[in-house]
DNA sequence: CTGAAAGCGCTTACAG
DNA sequence: CTGAAAGCGCTTACAG
């Protein structure tokens, strides 16, 4: 009924009782008599008061917020990420506050001063990929931030990143998509996206690698593209690909690092009058909520992201120090075709 | 070089001042002298000393800190808006949470208390369309969050809302579009999705009208179809509404509420063997990250998501208690084609 | 220019 | 079962 901002003190001389005797009530004690308890609680409603759980923080060390930092939001796939972290926390009764990666990556505004300053109960990170020579630096800002509270990780995390964390097993991904364009008689495969990754045997490109010997396929370097993991990024990749080979070389199918890229191949491919999936299979990653209204309908992997987000949270509050996999599945849309042999 | 959590004490009783003293030079202040300055700065580098915000908060009243409440994050058009919201906030140096609509929503676990509790110095809901019976419970949530803590709007808001909001005029942007359709030759215009409003005149409902009779044509009760804003409601609508009609019925065009709900009427429409855009138009509203890759490419409705939830946060910072309007722009990308007349 | 003291809104022993 | 008091980590007058 009334106004905001009630006070403990507001209520305790409402109620004719002492501040303390309020706090037993607000917390749920047992050891106070059902008369007091009574009158408190009108007074509390007649106040229409919330405890102020900054106050409370102040005396608990515990804020009862996380925070998680992603690269960026507008890419569904972090927004997945965010989504399952995020109600997994509400569940266990934490609010969740993001920031960018920035506040990582860099020293400018530093950001990570933010994190640090709201005292957070933890933070969830999710780390991109990394050129080598930024790696460095990042580990070095993490373990910086894990000096203040308990870090997880999710995404491709090197090996020798000492956090706990939560990741797809990209190489063994990989694996499985070569193997299937195997299985459909490809054998000129193509790999968009990522970065150059020297040292990490975990990642996509040694599964992307591993998969072609498997398969006793020959490595053909025109066929490994770098770049970022846009729907432009793709699409400039694949254009130039086919424009710098002789249509006989054209790789039969293209796995591409996430559906962004996957879309803006199905763009270059488009442009120049290929038919998809008969000449060009594409495999995505990710398996965005648009995967199944592209044309073809994009033949996807999707990397659990919710479940990934919510094992974080559990981690994080648990305090659990371990490294987890989240399993991953094949989705067959139709993005891809069994290669004709002409003759 | 030392380890966590440091307290102002710690610093002081480090560097020789008082905790007071500390307090300056943390907070910039220009009377200390440079010597001191220079002490304190080197005990504060020493222990790495961060000052804690909720100590700080307890005193100015203000926790720099934001909410924002979305019906899902997933869908990107609101992951747009949040990005916007949270950069700007970002900017001005305040944190931003997220909370799940059901906080204003339901009594349930009445998370709204969380809203409270954290003691937020404002927060953003985006409401979506309401159904007329549920009206009276939203507004009446709202004014109580409203007596905590100031509270901006963003999103379809009836006009007998009295809060500050930032919206698009929805009903214009649909006579734009109706016009739009019009004026490429079409004369059946479907509009797909929403919910049914009787009361609001600035909605679309009455937009959609409006441009038919602004166009004097009639209004044909079986080309308008309510339903929720997802692909699978937007196929399923499409596809009935197809089903049920002759095909010399069918309309050669088709206003979709927001960009999913156009990309299942393209699924509906293909399966049924329509040309696109020659036998029908699409357009959608959003403009999401995936209009450009879809077959066709989606002629839509961009309306400037990110700029929304920034103006949002200034209006909430600011305090200014003001209705506001965002420009939208219409997108042409080839999902629309103009009608051949038959003879 | 610097420090001692009060106070922000709670919780938590400690008495009674 | 209830209250007086100390304390969480800061900022802010108020003295000096």
């Amino acid at each position: 009924m009334q106004n905001e901002n009630a006070t403990i003190y507001d209520i305790a001389s409402d109620a004719g009782v002492s501040i303390a005797t309020v706090s037993r009530v607000l917390r749920g004690e047992t050891n106070v008599s059902p008369a007091t308890r009574e009158k408190v609680q009108a007074a509390i409603d007649r106040h229409n008061y919330r405890p102020s759980s900054i106050a409370r923080g102040m005396i608990s060390k515990t804020t009862h917020s996380l925070g998680i930092v992603l690269p960026k939001l507008l890419n569904p796939h972090y927004a997945m990420i965010f989504s399952g972290a995020y109600e997994e926390a509400r569940k266990m009764g934490y609010s969740m506050s993001l920031f960018p990666w920035s506040s990582i990556d860099t020293r400018a505004y530093d950001p990570a001063t933010m994190l640090v300053e709201r005292r957070l109960d933890g933070v969830i990170v999710c780390v991109e990929y990394l050129s080598p020579d930024h790696d460095g630096q990042v580990l070095a800002a993490l373990r910086e931030l894990k000096r203040f509270m308990p870090v997880v990780l999710i995404g491709c995390v090197p090996p020798w990143y000492d956090f706990p964390a939560v990741s797809n097993n990209d190489a063994a991904m990989m694996r499985q998509i070569v193997a299937y364009l195997v299985s459909l008689g490809h054998e000129k495969i193509a790999f968009i996206g990522g970065v150059q990754e020297d040292k990490d045997p975990l990642r996509r490109d040694e599964g992307y690698m591993e998969g072609l010997r498997g398969a006793r396929l020959p490595y053909t370097g025109s066929y490994r593209v770098y770049g970022k993991g846009t729907a432009e990024a793709g699409e400039t990749a694949l254009g130039n690909m086919l424009d710098g080979l002789k249509p006989e070389y054209w790789p039969t199918a293209v796995i591409a690092l996430n559906d962004l890229v996957a879309m803006g191949c199905q763009a270059a491919a488009r442009k120049r009058g290929l038919d998809m999936p008969g000449q060009l299979s594409i495999v995505g990653c990710d398996d965005l909520f648009c995967a199944p209204y592209l044309c073809p309908p994009l033949t996807s992997i999707n990397t659990h992201q919710q479940r990934t987000g919510a094992r974080a949270v559990q981690l994080l509050i648990s305090g659990e120090d371990k490294k987890e996999t989240v399993e991953w599945e094949l989705i067959e849309r139709g993005s891809c075709a069994r290669v004709i042999r002409d003759q």
